[in-house]
DNA sequence: AGATTGACTAACC
DNA sequence: AGGTTAGCCAATC
């Protein structure tokens, strides 16, 4: 099934290319980059992952800080864990509870009231 | 064009 | 702490 890229889903795939190696964000984080407000807009772009190696979409993870899913799996499963290895292989560490460390939790250089960066 | 889903989130019980 | 409900936005049927 092709389908045709919208560019909400390049936004997507091209604020997830912006996450540096080792860090992580949420699909919150994300939404809110993109001025979307919700986050099941990203997982839906997500889900079809046209660019599937291409995009480190394993770097996005749910505001609870947990693995969310991968390449269209939502449950514990062969494909969660390659996520979760490719995670560890970045260098992200996590804790007991199977979540990312918040160290390794990146946000997006969102200009909305905070000029202290530019 | 309308209804349903979905890699989510926050709130509520 | 865990299960359910409602809300959200874009894609798909």
């Amino acid at each position: 099934m092709d389908r045709p890229p919208t560019a909400f889903e390049q936004r997507v795939y091209a604020a997830i290319s912006q996450i540096p190696a080792g860090c992580v964000t949420t699909y919150r984080e994300l939404a809110r980059y993109l001025d979307c407000g919700s986050a099941q807009a990203i997982g839906q772009a997500l889900k079809r992952n046209p660019y599937a190696p291409e995009v480190p979409c394993h770097r996005v993870v749910k505001a609870d800080m947990g693995l969310g899913g991968y390449h269209g799996e939502t449950e514990e499963g062969p494909t969660l864990q390659r996520k979760r290895q490719r995670l560890l292989d970045e260098g992200i560490e996590f804790t007991s509870a199977g979540k990312i460390a918040a160290s390794h939790h990146y946000t997006f250089p969102i200009s909305k009231h905070d000029d202290t960066q530019a």
